[in-house]
DNA sequence: ATGGCTTGAGTGTCAAGA
């Protein structure tokens, strides 16, 4: 696959965010979009108007939490629901082949809090991941890891770095397991061509935080060295945050030759 | 001040998100 452009989206619930993602199918024209925190059940997956908009998709979806699919013009294949071998009830983890890609679609835990009994789950998940992932990026020289991934890999991603210290998104063992995963092979493809502050991808819903640009960058896209040398873009799109009942996530998006 | 919005479940009010 040549000219191709991937993307992901926490729309938080696809109920409510489905007409934004679908104007957005309109405007950007992904090849491959992956969104996390659908909220819905897998019979309630809205399918038909997907198709309509020239989409196949997958999806592994349970009720009011969790869920996530990936969109794609060709159908994906190969595919894999969950981190194999890790038992575990969250609909988080979508892998499939679309093209000449292995796309994994994440909706990485949030934690909670430091030390709490979430967070000792997101420790574990974590480590789960990277022990999948390293038999991945071998077995898939063209691989990309994309999704929500709850994690500001370092202090450029926070809007208030002191406030937000050693905090949950931002401790150091969440931030030691997002180094992990790069240093299995993968790059930040935002980082590619970003270097500074202030570039976020999620913005609480209270204190007109996006207005004030109180966010931080948690969406990510994660490439093999075979694609990021084949990738000439990444940018996060503030235009879906903007519209009424907004998802509280900006898509990020990445171009490949 | 551990709040502030938003969603889903379910019809009163709470859990969860980040």
């Amino acid at each position: 696959m040549t000219a191709c452009r991937i993307a992901t989206w926490n729309v938080n619930s696809l109920n409510v965010r489905l007409p934004h993602v679908l104007d957005w199918l309109v405007a950007e024209k992904p090849q491959v979009l992956c969104l996390q925190e659908t909220k819905l059940e897998d019979h309630r997956f809205p399918f038909d108007a997907l198709r309509e908009a020239g989409y196949h998709a997958i999806h592994s979806g349970q009720k009011t939490y969790n869920g996530v699919a990936v969109l794609a013009t060709t159908p994906p294949a190969e595919v894999i629901a969950g981190i194999p071998g890790f038992d575990d009830p969250q609909r988080r983890v979508l892998a499939a082949t679309v093209g000449d890609l292995r796309v994994i679609c994440t909706y990485f835990p949030n934690g909670q809090a430091v030390g709490s009994e979430k967070y000792a789950y997101k420790l574990r998940w974590l480590a789960a991941l990277r022990a999948w992932l390293s038999g991945e990026v071998a077995a898939w020289p063209r691989l990309a890891l994309l999704g929500d991934f709850n994690i500001a890999p370092d202090d450029r991603d926070v809007h208030d770095p002191d406030a937000w210290r050693g905090q949950i998104l931002c401790s150091e063992p969440e931030r030691d397991a997002f180094r992990a995963l790069v240093d299995l092979g993968l790059e930040d493809a935002f980082r590619k061509f970003e270097s500074g502050h202030g570039l976020y991808s999620w913005w609480d819903y209270r204190q007109a935080a996006f207005r004030r640009n109180l966010g931080l960058r948690i969406d990510h896209i994660l490439l093999t060295a075979p694609l990021a040398e084949r990738c000439t873009a990444c940018r996060i799109d503030t235009a879906p945050r903007r519209l009424e009942r907004p998802s509280d996530h900006a898509p990020v998006v990445a171009d490949l030759t």
